[in-house]
DNA sequence: TTTCATGTTTGTAATCATTACAAATTAAAT
DNA sequence: ATTTAATTTGTAATGATTACAAACATGAAA
């Protein structure tokens, strides 16, 4: 509870109850929620919490390099509280988004260019079925 | 005039008037343009031309797999007639969508999983300083 | 040629995530 | 206690996309 606080000062962010709220909520639930998602379940724990505060916050926490935007599904935005460069797949069946670790030289960010174009991020991920919902296939070709 | 027709055709497209138009669109702009430009632009040569019928020619085309879709920006959809899995950089100055090739094993779709996740599509972009934008500023530089 | 069926186009209304805005609240400073 | 600035909140506006139903075109049967 102290080192999240911390966390908000270091990067120059007044540490306010609702920020801390959210700022929790992002560490426990690493599965890149929605605004709808973190407003849902915040609102029962503190009924006064409006849904604006939650995107003002997520945007300062952007911002401020405390979060990092995921544009995957290309209906809402999504949430990532690991902020190191790290790539993503999104079930087509199910809609989870995982991450992945791939040996990618660019998300290692071990090149500063690409055709002469200054990188400054770098955005990967994947599209498909994920290893779950392809057991969970498997077994019903089984059952039949 | 006649390949694009075919084209259509190959992928069970009806080809008409609009959707010849639009198919045109695409090739003759290599931007990654938005409905919106597509439009603007198709509404003076066909003043019939509605907004609606990019919207649902643009997703059959992608259903088809005639062009790809990219969410990029975050506020709108551009659209891509090279299907080719390639990689693209947006500039956060002039926001162009260039098109890059990166040496990435999985940009040539090398890999046909991750971390036991079935691969169908692979996204990735990055975002920075575009190299026009990059000799702009230092010749703004210079001549202060 | 008329009739009918099917697919396509079009304009308008609805949706939905996000943003803008201004009033209300809180916290900090004098 | 008063003043000031920052934060939170609810509501209204925005803007891209989708839903929907009427109008239109096409082409085959009668
Ligand atoms: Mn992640
Ligand atoms: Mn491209
Ligand atoms: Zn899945
Ligand atoms: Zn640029």
């Amino acid at each position: 509870m102290k080192h999240i606080k911390g966390e908000l000062e270091q990067k120059g962010i007044k540490p306010t109850y609702q920020r801390l709220c959210i700022l929790e909520y992002l560490h426990a639930h690493l599965v890149h929620p929605t605004v709808e998602g973190i407003y849902d379940e915040l609102v029962d724990r503190v009924p006064t919490m409006s849904k604006t505060t939650v995107y003002n916050t997520l945007r300062l926490f952007s911002e401020k390099d405390v979060i990092n935007e995921i544009r995957i599904t290309g209906t809402e935005v999504r949430y990532d509280i690991n902020c190191q460069s790290h790539h993503h797949f999104l079930c087509k069946k199910c809609g989870k988004i995982y991450d992945v670790d791939v040996t990618c030289p660019f998300a290692n960010m071990e090149h500063k260019e690409v055709s002469g174009h200054e990188i400054q991020e770098v955005h990967g991920y994947f599209k498909g079925i994920c290893k779950e919902c392809l057991t969970k296939q498997n077994n019903e070709q089984k059952g039949r």
